[in-house]
DNA sequence: GTCTATAGTCCGATAGAC
DNA sequence: GTCTATCGGACTATAGAC
């Protein structure tokens, strides 16, 4: 005897979840209604709003479940590597991992982003986990500078393109990122 | 005998920009509605739809508005130094320029790029725009990832800072600002 | 847990008086 | 040119049946 299947497939909450988030990626942030949400995820308004009751509980799931993605996908490239490095050696592989993500991740968290854009509660946690990349960085003055402008490089071209205002053409995007990795790997000697 | 006043004050055209720009910065792009809009210019909401038939239009002006007055800045910039300049000494200046502009016109471009978010057509306009600059950049292999991420750069910054999750204090932003003219300016001998 | 129905709000836009 | 009044639609959220 079974004990009812362990997952027998995506529960209501994670396929809501999915549904929003492909709504934010393919149809920008202000087409994410719960009617919307809702009808893609195969159910009704008020089966959604029994597991989220209100719209910014949405949202506060969602962007909890993409910083998670993001964590696993760094821990991951982590792993591969050594363990634990700390300083302006994480900052490489966090921007590797970053760069590295899916286009779809991406487009998840910058519209994520866009869809918060006038709710401080919600922007302040991401802000926060940001913040905890800051302090990460090396203090020296030189190398501050150096490894923030690489953050800062990489937040360019992502919000860039998810407000679908990047000019670049794909092998300019090449370049780019190339070129990024290499700055961020240039950091790591300047500790 | 006068004609008639040549600007004897603001017409209500401008002050519906005004106003528009006002609440752009100060509230964000959610709150920039039609009656809000007409309300502060103290018209009425049908004073002013027969100045912008249609929302679009409006925001269309803003942004035409915005992109004359950021290239007046520019020009002045460049006046005060040498005529003409191209390639990646002209990029130097314009990053000059873009990083000494008011906060003010920062808030209004990057709210103005929020505003614009799900609008195809006015986001084409500032993309547009954006090309011609990355077309200055030098193409030189080296150079042009150089010049074209110090750009990167300024926009994480700029776009951080609209969207609020930027992390950085202010004298961590006084570095940044900096090192990317410092990072600007070494782009020039590159050409 | 999920549904339908609907309340209540706000928005962009129109119509027509002045 | 500017006003008031209002329409039609879309939104979040609630209430209550199943």
């Amino acid at each position: 005897m079974y004990v009812r299947e362990p997952a027998p497939q995506r529960s209501a909450r994670e396929r809501l979840l999915d549904a929003a988030e492909r709504l934010v990626i393919e149809a920008g942030a202000s087409h994410v209604t719960l009617d919307a949400v809702a009808k893609r995820a195969g159910l009704s308004k008020g089966g959604l709003l029994y597991h989220f009751p209100t719209k910014e509980a949405l949202l506060q799931s969602m962007l909890k479940r993409h910083m998670s993605e993001v964590d696993e996908r760094v821990a991951a490239e982590r792993g591969a590597r050594r363990a634990r490095p700390s300083g302006a050696e994480g900052l490489r592989e966090r921007v590797r991992a970053l760069l590295e993500l899916s286009p779809r991740r991406h487009a998840a968290g910058a519209a994520l982003i866009a869809a918060s854009a006038d709710n401080p509660a919600l922007l302040a946690r991401f802000r926060g986990r940001y913040r905890q990349l800051v302090d990460e960085l090396p203090k020296v003055p030189r190398s501050f500078e150096r490894a923030a402008l690489v953050l800062l490089a990489v937040d360019g071209l992502l919000l860039g393109e998810l407000l679908h205002l990047s000019p670049y053409t794909p092998a300019e995007r090449a370049r780019l990122i190339k070129a990024l990795l290499r700055s961020a790997a240039r950091c790591r000697s300047v500790r």
